[in-house]
RNA sequence: GCGCCGGUGGUCCAGUGGUAGGACAUUGGCUUCCCAAGCCAAUAGCCCGGGUUCGACUCCCGGCCGGCGCACCA
């Protein structure tokens, strides 16, 4: 907070104080979401949405999907969330998520054993090495806590897997995972998801799903949970033919906290569009940069606060190794505007989705593990003719001769011609090693000889771009910016300012008084009318018309409708009165033109404000 | 996983070694009302297990859950 700010502006845009605590309490209040099996005890890491919350989810899932899947011509598949063992240790979250954790027997602090070692000595990767190794290297090493200095030589390391095991089938069956990530399904399947695209890059799949991690301790609500849902989607591209539409999203402005000005000492934001950002090499990867643009759309039309979210790339330390530059998208979750901030230091800021250039890492992994083939064939404009090298063993001199080494030795030749094509010319005998055994092969045997072959082109392991969303984050952070408070009538009012397309409910309809037959038989037509037209409507009749209007103002309902009795009094058709949630303005609209405009507003194909010229305002 | 703090109706809190009270919310009735109004009534609670005690929501121990710090967060 910067020092000698004014705070008399008490209106819609004065922050929430103690917002976690505010939402915690109006989500377990108003059925957004709560910790489950409360009734025994509850667990950590776990949690329900209630009725208002799974509609939003939902919601939000659904604009996800229009915007990543549909718009952008993808295709979403939904794969199993357990799979075998052996495709996790193709992924490598087999050994890299394991945690070896060694205690301290003074303190009580955990350490990350493989930590410790690559810290103190010449060692590196220490992560693969088995836990009795790491546990004579922690004695040899005679190493000690970090933080209190005591000997940690004889400490157990303990082992601490962060997927969920299971095992699949009756008995001990064979071991299986909850995913730890959703990706992996989309890869596994591959060489069938390339069928589907007709072999033809680029193409993306997408899913939406749950993940499992057996967190050490899950914290901060719905923020870091053992169960949640992914959107992903997974770009497969040719890194060297393909490029995305960038000038779709050339002028769209992002904020940037790129590493470089997060290592710096008064580092600060990058303003900028994605095409100067992509210009001028701040995002490395144009495939990134595209979808930072289309991302940026997204959080936009969902109702992430701009000014309350940032990019920020991954400092080189935090990527894995394989990927080329890595953005997280983050939203600040302390009511911290970045305009009131002091730097990118201030605020509370939560990843909410990350984009990952992973190379051909995820298919080539799969592809060596498996004996299915992860490339995809690209034709060459014009097919090309080029001198291979050829051999062909006789094997019937080499069978005799080798036994039952003749198949591995002509296996050998066939690598020795590709890789070193002069053993062959003009030698008498060629050499090659099998099983760590030299063999001499005859050169006449191996029938060596240069071929004329036409190439028609190449097999390409594409390369995979990867925007991956966490949207419980992501709906907690829509939850966080819409959270408003203002004064209305001189009564304190709490608001959920939704975007009306994912707001849980889209329009409350109530009988101006309850005991009016007339009042609440129109009302009940209306709700009926609403609902054909594809709105969700709640209808209440319970208590005054403030409270009633309140009540929808706390769960984000966008417009509310009330059947009064000026509205049925006349000649013309019957009317209602609309009100909207932010302004509290009303209209008066006949019931005829009623679910028209308001699927208009809901949609986004309208605004309030059009409705606005059009019908007579109330008061 | 370690340390500190906390756990009382749906929610937020007060309180006591002799089993509890408020506010808001909810429901019904009256009021017939366009922004949490008023009146009457109702529903609803001491996180779990063990110990100490004649008696434990209260004190002690353990567990579970939550918040914060450390660690962890491919």
């Amino acid at each position: 907070m910067s020092e000698g700010e004014s705070t008399e502006s008490a209106g819609a845009d004065a922050h929430v104080e103690d917002e976690g605590a505010a939402i915690t309490e109006l989500a377990k209040r108003r059925g957004f979401f709560f910790g489950s099996n409360e009734a025994y005890g509850g667990v950590a890491g776990f949690y329900t949405f209630g009725p208002q919350g799974a509609a939003l989810k939902r919601n939000v899932e659904s604009s996800w999907r229009d915007c990543f899947t549909v718009r952008l011509g993808n295709e979403e598949i939904e794969a199993p969330t357990i799979a075998p063992e052996p495709v996790f240790e193709a992924s490598g979250h087999l050994d890299g998520f394991d945690d070896m954790l060694v205690e301290c027997p003074e303190c009580g602090e955990s350490h990350r054993a493989d930590h410790l070692i690559e810290d103190n000595t010449d060692i590196e990767e220490a992560e693969s090495i088995p836990i009795p190794e790491v546990e004579s290297l922690i004695a040899e090493h005679d190493l000690h806590c970090p933080n209190c200095g005591a000997e940690l030589s004889g400490q157990a390391v303990e082992e601490f897997n962060l997927m969920f095991e299971t095992s699949i089938g009756p008995g001990s069956g064979q071991p299986g995972y909850l995913r730890p990530e959703t990706a992996q399904g989309i890869f596994v399947e591959f060489p069938r998801l390339k069928e589907y695209a007709r072999n033809k890059l680029p193409f993306g799949v997408t899913q939406i799903g749950r993940a499992y991690r057996n967190e050490i301790s899950p914290r901060k609500g719905i923020v870091r949970t053992r169960e949640f849902t992914q959107a992903e989607l997974e770009q497969f591209v040719d890194p060297e033919a393909d490029e995305p539409p960038l000038d779709d999203v050339r002028d769209v402005h992002v904020r940037l906290y790129p590493a470089t000005e997060q290592e710096a000492e008064d580092g600060e934001y990058v303003e900028t569009t994605v095409g100067e950002a992509v210009d001028d090499g701040v995002i490395a990867s144009d495939w990134v940069g595209y979808f930072l643009g289309v991302a940026q759309g997204w959080y936009e039309a969902i109702g992430v606060d701009t000014d309350r979210f940032r990019f920020r790339q991954h400092l080189s330390g935090e990527r894995a190794h394989y990927a080329s530059d890595c953005w997280d998208a983050e939203s600040e979750l302390d009511g911290v505007p970045v305009s009131e901030a002091d730097g990118p230091a201030d605020g509370d800021w939560n990843e909410i989705a990350g984009f990952a250039y992973r190379s051909d890492y995820d298919l080539s992994k799969h592809a060596e593990h498996s004996d299915e083939s992860f490339t995809v064939f690209r034709q060459y404009d014009e097919p090309k003719t080029v001198d291979r090298p050829v051999v062909e063993p006789d094997m019937s001199q080499l069978g005799p001769e080798f036994g039952g080494t003749a198949a591995d030795i002509a296996d050998a030749l066939q690598t020795l011609a590709a890789e070193d094509p002069d053993a062959f010319v003009d030698a008498d005998e060629v050499e090659v090693e099998v099983d760590g055994e030299q063999y001499r092969v005859d050169a006449d045997l191996a029938n060596f000889r240069w071929e004329e072959q036409t190439e028609a082109g190449v097999h390409v392991t594409p390369h995979v771009v990867e925007p991956s969303f966490g949207v419980d984050r992501t709906v907690y952070t829509v939850i966080s910016h819409a959270l408003e408070r203002d004064v209305v009538a001189d009564e304190k009012r709490t608001y959920m300012a939704f975007e009306p397309s994912v707001a849980p409910t889209a329009v409350g309809v109530f009988p101006l008084l309850s005991n009016d037959e007339e009042l609440v038989s129109l009302a009940n037509e209306v709700v009926d009318d609403l609902r054909t037209a594809g709105l969700s409507v709640t209808y209440d009749d319970s208590g005054n018309i403030g409270r009633r209007y309140r009540r929808q103002d706390e769960v984000g309902t966008p417009f509310c409708v009330t059947v009064d009795q000026e509205g049925i009094e006349g000649d013309g058709p019957d009317t209602v009165t609309v009100r909207e949630r932010d302004s509290t303005a009303q209209l008066r609209i006949p019931v005829p033109r009623l679910a028209e405009e308001l699927s208009g507003v809901v949609t986004g194909s309208r605004t309030f404000d059009e409705l606005r010229t059009e019908y007579e305002a109330v008061e």
